[in-house]
RNA sequence: GGCCCGUUGGUCAAGCGGUUAAGACGCUGCCCUCUCACGGCAGAAUCAUGGGUUCGAGUCCCGUACGGGUCACCA
């Protein structure tokens, strides 16, 4: 049988990245086996619809390259993929319906003012589990209520004995006390379904074999159990995921920064290096490979390696893999992607793609590049004691004997590529017996004014040119001088 | 609090009864070197805990501790 996967996100905001790590499994499982994988908007809750999250999700997907094979813009026949039009349709409706025939579902009519009374406080948290008090009412109350126009929901009728087991993929059977299952909600008295009813019915509906989703939802998976089995439907394979946290152990939050895709990438992250990163949270290969592309990841993907305990979002890692897949790119691919940074920090008319390339093996992402080429544009104010270096035995002193007889050396030096420069240097450093670096060191903190720079001194020189080269070593000799 | 799940270095993790307990990030040192970075090499650092089972346990079983999830007309 063919796999089919789905995502089904609610078009609430941002991507979480938790929630897009679900999506890359959802849709790698379905590829690694050549099967579907479907989009569905779970648009149930009308209270925390977000305009335009609808667009936020298909953009995500879009650039992380989890293309659907079906969803809203593209039906295949199982559509709508949309909860709120297959709300309008009447699918849930029937599907209640059919429920409350069968004696697995029944109407409540209970006033918030009554469920209150069923919720008692422990550490803090509500909890409250509902009583069956409407499952005992009598047709003829059942039908004057509807009759007075009352509002109802529609609550699953849940065994009180006995024991429900469900089989997930990863972790196994798992067992729980039928007094464990709640009355849930299977419609609201909006008339939309709960995510409880309306994800089974459209699984099932919609063909889905795997159901991938996060790990809170294991305590709720007896219940969506005994829908399956109250329908006569088949179960589906369930994989549930582990938790993504912060560096504290607890659920990657809004406060932490980096808990969205969309986060990522406003910091400078690449897409492929997220995707990248985000399966290997929890997942890992056969091998000691760690730069995967998401094709190797379809070819390579078996989800019984999905690790079963959270994982800790490492942020420093992320960011050692984006510089992986910088010193990777290609250089006409990575200028076009650092030239808006470059540009930002430098004014003048300098070689651009000759700073890219310096930058590109020391930027782990784009944004490093400002602080790191700001000499360019200007020298900073530094301090006389950069130029004392013990290993290279310069002191400022030293340095400025050097510069001023390298000065002249540069103003008449024709050939200003590197590697002339150097070669003019090297004479020089030659002539006196001098090591390279007594001359050197000086030399690129006159031009740059700091202590590490992305280019050596002769580099420097190069993108500089001669006269502003120039312009800066008098300059420094007269600092020295002051 | 009930129920459920989890626990290998700081972090991601391999491991499926016998290993010197991989690899990666980070960290430290060395080499390379016109600084820094890249690259190369080396190093420190882990099986939560107590009982079993077994000739032998990170690996299997039970308890404990700790962490997390869940108990909504949210998903």
């Amino acid at each position: 049988m063919k796999i089919r996967t789905r995502y089904a996100p609610s078009p609430t905001g941002r991507m979480h990245v938790g929630n897009l790590r679900t999506a890359l499994y959802a849709y790698l499982i379905a590829k690694h086996e050549d099967g579907d994988f479907i989009l569905r908007i779970e648009d149930t809750d009308q209270g925390r619809y977000v305009d335009g999250a609808v667009d936020i999700i298909k953009r995500t997907m879009e650039a992380t390259g989890l293309i659907e094979d079906e969803g809203p813009d593209k039906d295949k026949g199982f559509g709508p993929y949309v909860q709120s039009e297959r709300m309008r349709a009447g699918i849930y409706n029937k599907y209640a319906q059919e429920l409350i025939d069968r004696g697995e579902a029944y109407r409540c009519f209970c006033t918030p003012e009554r469920l209150s009374t069923l919720t008692q406080v422990v550490d803090g948290k509500e909890i409250s589990v509902y009583d069956k008090h409407c499952l005992h009412l009598t047709q003829e109350e059942i039908d004057r209520n509807l009759a007075e126009g009352k509002p109802y929901v529609i609550r699953q009728n849940n065994p009180t004995e006995g024991t429900t087991t469900f089989h997930d993929e990863l972790y196994g059977d798992v067992t729980v006390d039928n007094t464990e299952l709640d009355d849930m909600i299977l419609i609201k008295s909006d008339g939309y379904p709960t995510y409880n009813f309306a994800n089974v019915v459209d699984d099932h509906l919609m063909g889905i074999t795997h159901v991938v989703r996060g790990n809170e939802y294991i305590s709720s998976s007896p219940k969506y159990n005994r829908l399956y089995d109250a329908f006569g439907w088949d179960i589906p394979k369930y994989i549930h995921c582990p938790l993504i946290t912060d560096e504290f152990h607890h659920k990657l939050s809004k406060r932490s920064g980096h808990s969205s895709y969309e986060d990522l990438i406003e910091q400078g992250f690449l897409p492929e290096a997220v995707v990248n990163f985000i399966a290997l949270l929890g997942w890992s290969p056969d091998s000691d490979q760690e730069i995967f592309s998401l094709e190797e990841l379809v070819k390579i993907f078996d989800y019984h390696r999905i690790n079963k305990s959270p994982s800790v979002f490492d942020y420093q890692k992320l960011r050692w893999m984006n510089g992986e897949y910088l010193k990777a790119m290609d250089p006409d691919v990575f200028y076009e992607k650092a030239e808006p940074y470059l540009r930002a920090a430098i004014k003048r008319d300098l070689d651009l793609h000759k700073i890219a390339e310096m930058v590109r093996t020391r930027i782990e992402i784009f944004p490093d590049i400002a602080e790191m080429v700001s000499f360019f544009e200007e020298v900073p104010d530094y301090d006389l004691s950069l130029y004392t270096h013990k290993k290279m035995k310069t002191n400022a002193e030293s340095s400025l004997k050097v510069l001023k007889e390298v000065l002249p050396i540069l103003e008449a030096q024709e050939d200003y590529s590197n590697e002339a420069l150097f070669a003019a240097i090297k004479s020089y450093v030659q002539e006196n017996g001098y090591k390279n670096g007594y001359v050197l060191w000086p030399l690129r903190i006159a031009v740059s004014g700091r202590q590490t720079t992305p280019a050596g001194a002769t580099e420097i020189l190069e993108v500089l040119g001669r006269e502003e080269s120039v312009k800066r070593i008098k300059a420094a000799i007269e600092k020295l001088e002051g």
